[in-house]
DNA sequence: AATGACGGCAACCGCGTCTCC
DNA sequence: CGGAGACGCGGTTGCCGTCAT
């Protein structure tokens, strides 16, 4: 069967009768269009499933008029145009939960989206293959690494809450609510889990709190502030922050929780950061992060977007000094 | 302004599993 | 039980927009 190739840029998403390629097989049903989907397929496939239900993918695509393969149809539908499905804008909690549960069940992306609320496994991959394991190649190091591992336990997913208790409470002083204040500076995002579990968790207490309190299976979306309502609302879930590299560039004397990053003044922290494996030891884990490629971390990418910044490294290598 | 490199993401592909007959 | 089709998952591809030169 002849598969032909058709385009429509994102540019022409919206003018698809205007573009010949888009029809380029008008004259027999066997041809079967492929790539990016026009309006008009995206509406029949709508309605159909609107009339009919999903499932029975390749009679549905059939019926409801779509030169398409079923599996494509599904994909579309899942992907895209279901109407709970949320795109962009990963939140932090999303983040973290992210990093959690792949340190847990690896590439099972289906399995991690679940406990992401209108997340596709198709864009939790896309995440993580773009971001996550962007950091990896800078790091020099092999994303399924030990060492990249403990590295995001111990640096990556601790800055996480930390950023998303920034968040919170940039958002809780600006609303100016009467709500109680928490002297220890509680990371309400990260707690939200004592929704669940009725336990209060601090910025110190870690991946190691996750694992031991909530257990793999229990680690849901429940980490969504405010979770009062259902998180498959975009303004319910998560902070209103889109991405944590808004907050890569918090200077550390505005951070509130700066202790935690300054490099052996919290016992607590640079217990926790050390890996339990010691793996981290001087000299070993970031031997080839030399001056240059520090300059890359910093100007190589975008700082915004770059977990390993500058202040990162330097306090990466305090540890490993402190610790020699 | 032109162009090449790169990142993000939608979509495709192959394969394993499930379900039905 | 076995075969065929449907379904689901993870890996990969390739287009397009953006940015750097």
């Amino acid at each position: 069967m002849e598969v032909k190739r058709t385009r429509s840029s994102s540019a022409n998403y919206s003018n698809t009768s205007s573009s010949s390629t888009l029809q380029t097989c008008t004259d027999e049903d066997m041809d079967l269009r492929r790539g990016p989907w026009t309006v008009e397929e995206d509406f029949k496939l709508i309605n159909y499933i609107a009339n009919h239900g999903e499932g029975r993918w390749n009679s549905l695509a059939r019926c409801a008029g779509l030169k398409r393969t079923g599996k494509s149809c599904r994909l579309r539908w899942l992907n895209y145009l279901r109407p709970d499905v949320r795109r962009g804008n990963i939140t932090l909690e999303e983040q973290l939960l992210i990093l959690e549960l792949h340190s847990r069940w690896g590439n099972r992306w289906s399995k991690i989206a679940q406990h992401l609320p209108g997340r596709t496994d198709n864009e939790i991959k896309n995440y993580w293959r773009t971001r996550v394991q962007k950091h990896a190649k800078l790091l020099k190091c092999d994303v399924n690494s030990k060492q990249f591992k403990d590295t995001m336990r111990y640096l990556w997913m601790p800055r996480l809450m930390e950023r998303i208790q920034a968040a919170n409470n940039a958002t809780t002083t600006t609303s100016a609510t009467t709500t109680t204040s928490n002297s220890t500076g509680l990371a309400t995002a990260t707690v939200a889990a004592t929704a669940t579990t009725g336990h209060m968790m601090m910025p110190h207490m870690g991946l190691n709190y996750i694992n031991n309190e909530l257990g793999g299976a229990h680690v849901t979306a429940s980490y969504t502030p405010d979770n009062s309502s259902t998180a498959a609302s975009s303004e319910s879930f998560g902070t209103p922050v889109s991405d944590f590299t808004d907050y890569y560039n918090i200077p550390v004397s505005n951070n509130p929780n700066q202790e935690y990053f300054q490099g052996g003044n919290n016992q607590v922290y640079s217990e926790c950061l050390i890996s339990p494996s010691g793996y981290f030891n001087p000299g070993i884990e970031f031997q080839e992060m030399e001056p240059d490629n520090i300059q890359l971390l910093d100007g190589g990418v975008d700082a915004s977007d770059n977990l390993w910044n500058v202040e990162d490294i330097l306090f990466l290598q305090q540890q490993f000094n402190s610790n020699m």
